[in-house]
DNA sequence: GTCTATAATTTGATAGAC
DNA sequence: GTCTATCAAATTATAGAC
């Protein structure tokens, strides 16, 4: 792994568990071996680290989601498996989506972050709304927001209450 | 208003922006006019006033939520109210759940501020449980789940998308 | 790509006068 | 209750050498 990438590693771990404001360039810098000076090397400021931070979440995120038809085809439901992505990124990481805790602090964060943020979800919507779709639903849009919304409310307040069981009876 | 009041006023609204490290004494000083020493002697440390903000927003929040039966008896379906509550924290302040946000970063808190935030959770929680009961639901501990989870969610989703109207369709 | 050195600003907090 | 004065630490960022 690059020293790039290995900074956005670790970024991205102390963003889930406190949010924007929850690294410096040094602590980064730190942890992976490098001077702070040398961060700026590979992203100019913190908006451009950040920005990018959300960027590669979300590629991330679609790529574990996958292909709706695919997953059709299989037999599987893809609401499900949304489902189960969401359960392993609170259950496993014990950490909340980068996503949503960023767009809970929206108004204060730089506005190449709040960008990345949006795309995060509009992607989401989408792909839910064809999961939804695929599964024959009268309103897919309507319960793709329901999805999503639930998802991420129901991971805040398992981190609230510091209690998994507490997502897992939202989503059974 | 005492400046002790005031205090708190300005920097809830901070917090809701942005999260804990959204303000500071110095800047909540200046807006009401006294200087940052001077907000020691009201709260010894920051944790101090992150904790006395996230309690007194419970308060306000289940004095204006009001008694279960007492709704009931008028009519009403508690569960409108409560969402009606929710829409008017997004729609009129255009701020997020004070404790949506907080629990969002717990990790990142104080120990004093983390409980505070969890006792919110869990007066919600009594409170919808109360309210799907009285509503005759047959499990109303799993609704009340849900009722929060989707809401804080929402309002979350909102502020990402800069889009209110996203939260009126996840609440219709 | 990474370093040293450094600048300018902000932060939470304290001591002690009034 | 509020002030002045001050502190130590942390922050983002830049200049320039290797």
């Amino acid at each position: 792994m690059s020293k790039k990438e290995e900074l956005l590693k670790v970024a991205e771990n102390k963003v889930r568990q406190g949010g924007y404001n929850n690294f410096s360039f040094r602590e980064i810098a730190n942890e992976v071996g490098i001077k702070s000076a040398s961060v700026h090397y590979h992203f100019p400021t913190k908006a451009d680290l950040g920005a990018a931070l959300a960027h590669q979440y979300t590629d991330a995120f679609l790529a574990a989601l996958g292909d709706v038809d695919e997953i059709k085809s299989k037999g599987e439901n893809p609401i499900d498996r949304y489902t189960q992505i969401f359960r392993g990124a609170l259950l496993t990481d014990n950490k909340m989506c980068l996503c949503g805790l960023l767009g809970a602090q929206n108004e204060s964060l730089p506005e190449k972050v709040q960008l990345e943020v949006k795309r995060f979800f509009e992607k989401n919507l989408a792909w839910l709304n064809a999961a939804h779709t695929a599964n024959g639903e009268t309103d897919p849009s309507h319960a793709a927001i329901m999805t999503v919304s639930l998802l991420e409310g129901a991971m805040m307040i398992s981190k609230a209450l510091n209690d998994h069981s507490y997502f897992k009876l939202a989503t059974r």
